[in-house]
This record gives C-alpha cells, structure tokens and sequence, in this order.
DNA sequence: TTAATTGCAAACGGTTTGCATGGGC
DNA sequence: GCCCATGCAAACCGTTTGCAATTAA
C-alpha cells in the first residue's frame, strides 16, 4: 500500500481516518487542478451530502500541517490546495496562472539552473541583508491557449 | 517639479488631485515599507482625521491603475501598497517576506541572471504549454536578521 | 455650477470559531 | 465510554458598494 501513505501519516500524527477525510483525500488524487476549498467542498457533497465546508476547511488545514497537501496563494482571494504526491523527494515545481480562466499549470522546466540561481542568491542575500532564507516562489501569470484565442 | 510626475500622471487621466490623495500620496513618498490600506489609513487619520477607510482603498485602486502605485501580495491577506519611484525606467525588484515580523525588504541583486532564466523559461513554457506570459514574482521567504536573533 | 469624490453604513466573500451533536476506536 | 471530529450558525476581517453629502475645477 505504497500509495495511501498519507492514510498512514494521518495515523502517525495521531489523527483518525475518517470519512469526509477519506473522500477528500480522493478528491485530492483525483484531480490535476489547483483546488480551493469550494472546489473541493462541492465535489464533495455529491459524494456524501451531510459534509460541511467548515469540515473541509479544517480537513485541508491538518493535511496541510501534516504535510499531506501544500495550500498555495495565487493572489485571487481563495486558497488553492494541492496534494504532495511523493513526500521523500520534495518535487519542486512552479506555477503557470491564467489570470483570466484561473487556470493553474504545473511545470518543472529549467529546474537546475534556477537551482542555481537560487543558491547564490540565497547565499549573496543572507550576507548582505543577514536574512536567513526558508523557500522562494515563483509564479507566472498570464493567459492560457484557450484564453488567448478567445481574448 | 520633476518630483511630482504622479500629479501630471492623475491630471492627464482625468482626475482631480484632492486632498486624500495628496495626504494619501505623501504618506508612501516618506516610508520605505510595504504599507497596507490600514496602516495608511492610520497614517492619514493622524493629518486629517476625517479621512475614511474607504477612500483610502478607493485612492489606492486609482493610483495601481494609472500607474503610480504597485500593489503586492505576500501571502498574509491583506495587499500591500508601494509608490513607483520612477515611470520611465521600469526597475524591477524583488521581496524577501520576513515570515515572522512580516517586514519585506526589498532587493534586486542578480536582475542579469534572473532576467535570462525567466527569458529561457518564458520563451518554453510559451512553446511547451502554449502560455503567453505577461508577468511574474519571486518573493523570498524567510528570517529577517532581527527575528533570527529573538528566535 | 456640477460632475467627481468623499464618508458612512451596510454588504460581501473567504475563512474561522463556539458549541452542541455524532461517530471512531 | 471517551474524545476526537463534525455540522451548523454566527463571527471575523479585509475589501467593496450604494447612496446622499461635499468639494475641486
């Protein structure tokens, strides 16, 4: 059972198994989207009718901190979920935004020279600012293929 | 009066320059910080106190418009709001967030190098995802030299 | 003069919280 | 049976909007 680690995480952190966590997490494998939290919730409910939106709030909140999910900021109000496929290798990716469509692309080009860009410049920053870098983002907006013809 | 460009700019698109605005205006003119609509509005209560929220968002929104003011997003809710310098030389800059105290300090070390890593990744992801990119950010995240310390 | 601009209060939209009920272990 | 987890309603918080009063040109 390789792929249900997170079921196992969720054990691990001391957490239950339950069912609207269940058919989240499903929802989460699911999809190649960039869900927000009423994406998720309205998938949801057709599944099981009684879940509440709070519920998936607090669900994608705990997934989140247990490393399950990683919650992103596109700069539209809603948070945007994306579930963490492999948690030993931390696949580091960027984001593509459409900002007409809000359509979200994952791409992972050009990784080893921003690679290095990163570290020196991480390294150059911490001497001259003395500020102790944690992670970057970097985000692209613009319009898809679709929008583009339709603009 | 070459220091005053944001008043032509507001003349020439048709707007009257008011008092909020100017009050509005010299508050991001004398600070180097990232400001939010609040902390301007607690600025500008301090020169006239009938000033209102409201207006300050409504100043803010005309000033991103025409060009006089960048409004950013780092990831805490609210937008942040920073007075262009200079509308000929478009200088591009970056933030590093302190996660912590929330200061962004501002940087552009490294603008060669980042520029011909994004011209690379814009000019493929253009051709892989059919993507027309008009933007994108890179903000640092991490410890700012004083919550390094107190940490 | 008179249309643009303001301030107020109320609405908005995404998210969070308090609390009584329900469901895993 | 014990508590964690849930659903509901209400609160929250940054921001926006409707509207009548005010003000810059």
């Amino acid at each position: 059972m390789e792929e249900l680690w997170w079921n196992h995480r969720l054990h691990d952190a001391g957490f239950r198994l339950t069912h609207p966590r269940e058919i989240i997490i499903n929802i989460l494998r699911n999809t190649d989207k960039h869900l927000s939290a009423e994406d998720i919730y309205i998938k949801a409910l057709k599944i099981n009718p009684s879940i509440g939106l709070t519920t998936v709030y607090r669900t994608l909140d705990l997934f989140n901190q247990i490393g399950v999910v990683q919650k992103f900021d596109f700069g539209d109000k809603r948070s945007r979920y994306e579930l963490i496929k492999n948690p030993q290798k931390q696949e580091h990716h960027h984001h593509l935004v459409c900002i007409q469509c809000k359509t979200i692309i994952d791409y992972n080009n050009f990784m080893k020279e921003e690679l290095e860009l990163m570290n020196k410049t991480e390294k150059a920053l911490s001497k001259i600012h003395h500020f102790m870098i944690m992670h970057h983002v970097i985000n692209f907006y613009g319009l898809c293929k679709n929008c583009q013809t339709s603009a």
